[in-house]
DNA sequence: CTATGATGTTTTATCATACAAGTCAATTGC
DNA sequence: GCAATTGACTTGTATGATAAAACATCATAG
């Protein structure tokens, strides 16, 4: 028979980190540490090479990254110039992951609570009248999902960041869902500096997003609305509690 | 004084097209065409070399780029897999421009009408509180650059465009900045389909725009979220207009 | 001395080739 | 029949070379 001892090989459900991916994040880090300032030239594609330690196909690719998301822009005999903020594709998942990582949000996430106050009740207003059966199935799953994380503060961020996910699409306008898309990576990077939530902080949290569930499962377009604004004042309770954290 | 020329022509040099920028676009228009659809592969990077005559490299950096906007997702052994539709970055003006110029489009204009219906009164409304001085006088010289811009159409919607660009700066909050960049390049989108809009109907453009101007001058929150509707119930005539032409 | 234009230099843009690594499909051995 | 091995194909990375762009320099004419 089959003697178990020999199968170690688990397939590498994740391969190994693309080199070029590494590179890009490297840089982009090293622009929004400040390290490389808006207005001021990238070292030559050369140099990055030595300093990075890989090819110039690497750092070529990483550079047309940057450049597709706004943060540099590059032009021949004169290098690669850092953009203006103004420039950069913050509205960008993977662009606000490295900003937050960074650490030095917090005016981007006072900017982006304040976006959303505008943006979410609207959103949740429009979800109202559009969401699907299945959505709101989806949405009392996410629901569901934070009441019973317990103590485990990862569950319940999942959950929560799958709710307000799913409530963006539910407005089936695509420029919300990809609005929606960076919320949820500044959600991750805000919870993540949390890390502690208090128990009945979480309670609350959870009735808030139900009054909202309801709302929509009713059609109630101004309750859908309050709910949502209801759910924003807790969430720039939870972005305090971050950035008190993120001081000590 | 340095408006030494009548010409001002943003653009530094006519430097030749870089290659690699002509084939992203190649690329990205065979995905909005419907050439290449979301879940198919795209032909192997070989193969796109022959068809474009290019380089492996430039086939590379311009998958990169299409890659970094969420158009496709590539693999090793895979080749690249076109994303949906709800990956895509449309919030970025050029892949905006690169689907506006597909002319499929009409879907989404609505979507983002929609969404500045929810977003553009709130930005009217902050930007009342927070426009500076300089940003007033450049709104100012939009609406005299709309006034004064007679029969030339073009004219009219560049100044038409920089107003709403100043109008989102003047928010000072990234996110709508760089939303007001998106409604921009639909903007641009929209205004040249529509090619003619009629005498009177601009005069009204200008009359709105300019109460909305004053709302801000004199700080007048509800006054300017008022203009702003105003504005977008000539803004849906327009894109009605626009899809009428473009039907026949 | 200044303006102008030729020339040079540095850096990016593109090309060509080679090899490594990942992944699916067929094949083989039991 | 089934699991592991192998093979083939495609992307990932490296290397070196050439072309083109843009700034710097300097010589020269006026």
């Amino acid at each position: 028979m089959d003697d178990v001892s020999e199968i170690v090989t688990e397939k590498p459900r994740v391969s190994r980190p693309r080199v070029m991916d590494e590179v890009t994040e490297a840089i982009a880090s090293d622009i929004f540490s400040g390290r490389y300032k808006p207005g001021h030239s990238l070292p030559t594609e050369n140099e990055l090479c030595t300093a990075h330690g890989v090819s110039r196909t690497v750092i070529r690719e990483a550079l047309k990254v940057l450049a597709a998301k706004g943060l540099i822009l590059t032009r021949p005999r004169i290098g690669s110039v850092v953009c203006e903020e103004d420039n950069w594709n913050i509205i960008d998942a993977q662009v606000l992951a490295w900003h937050a990582s960074n650490a030095l949000g917090d005016k981007l996430f006072d900017a982006i609570l304040e976006a959303r106050r505008a943006i979410e009740p609207l959103v949740a207003e429009i979800a109202a009248s559009r969401a699907t059966m299945r959505e709101i199935a989806d949405l009392e799953a996410a629901c569901d999902g934070m009441a019973n994380a317990g103590e485990d503060i990862v569950v319940f961020s999942r959950h929560d960041i799958a709710f307000h996910q799913t409530l963006y699409a539910a407005s089936h306008n695509p420029v919300f869902r990809q609005i929606g898309g960076m919320i949820d990576a500044a959600l991750t990077a805000t919870l993540r500096a949390t890390a502690v939530i208090s128990v009945d902080h979480r309670t609350n949290a959870v009735v808030v997003h139900r009054e909202l569930l309801e709302a929509l499962r009713m059609r109630n377009q101004p309750a859908a609305r309050e709910a949502a604004n209801r759910i924003l004042d807790l969430a720039a309770h939870d972005l305090e509690i971050a950035k008190k954290n993120a001081d000590s």
